[in-house]
DNA sequence: TATTGTTATACTCTATAACTATA
DNA sequence: TATAGTTATAGAGTATAACAATA
């Protein structure tokens, strides 16, 4: 054995961003691929991900990042296919809960299922690994709290 | 001091990839504002960033994960707003090699700055965070290899 | 008065298929 | 024959502005 490889110098800033710009395409490329495999479009997808609890038009258009008057017809489109279903709500009569159907909560099993099988490495990660992981990036991206239920 | 609060349980991998889509969501948002702040759609952006030399068409559309049809359009806004210019390959007439212009060149290193700004968390990370994030995100997604030059 | 959801509008993104010029 | 880029088309996502119903 000789002399250890100078080891890697450390990202610059600008380096690290690039990466999570790939990251992010590569997330977005596979959770397309895992929706378009159920004939969803990504949006579909992302809202149907988004249900895992009943939800306002409003609040579905606050976590998709995205005006609420977009949000009218993607859940038209996923109503049609039976994948969820308006509810009114039952204090503010202006408010419509988006649930998911049965069948909506089969699907987004399904896609996340398949979002799963497509990130091999991530699965075979170590608990140590994911926390560290999970640690890095909660600190790197402090205002992306998990929505609530 | 009392006992040491019981550790966070290790995140399970489904709980992972919801950070990630978080994670990825939440660097779109920064990245369509920094871009919208120039005028320009979360695509037009991606592309201007993706010219850090001149990529024919089809190359654009394999970074952008896009069918190749699209990319004549966005290019053809880019070039119409003088941020790009089309440039004929001389040795493949075939073939249209993309070139940002000065001026393209200069929104896209304010894009850039915009969106480091937005990003200040990470703007403060240490050199060994950067160097262990972009570790575990090498191995997480190993089909995200920077694209040459 | 303010908010929720919807509609109308115009623009952008998207994949598919067909076309041309070139290889 | 195959490939690069474009065009035509239809559908989906997008923000803005205006509207009715409700708070």
């Amino acid at each position: 054995m000789h002399q250890n490889p100078r080891p890697d110098p450390p990202a610059t800033p600008g380096e690290l961003m690039d990466q999570l710009a790939r990251v992010a395409a590569a997330y977005y490329r596979h959770f397309a691929a895992a929706a378009s495999g159920h004939g969803l479009t990504l949006m579909q997808g992302k809202t149907l991900s988004l249900l895992t609890r009943p939800r306002s038009m409003r609040a579905l258009a606050g976590l998709l990042s995205c005006d609420a008057s977009n949000v009218t017809g993607i859940v038209d489109r996923l109503e049609g296919r039976g994948l969820v279903r308006r509810e009114p709500d039952p204090v503010d009569r202006r408010v419509k809960n988006i649930a998911l159907t049965d069948q909506g909560e089969h699907t987004v099993r399904l896609i996340r299922a398949d979002l799963m099988s497509g990130l091999t490495a991530l699965e075979r990660f170590s608990d140590q690994d994911r926390t560290a992981l999970g640690a890095l990036l909660d600190r790197a991206f402090p205002d992306t709290a998990a929505p609530s239920a």
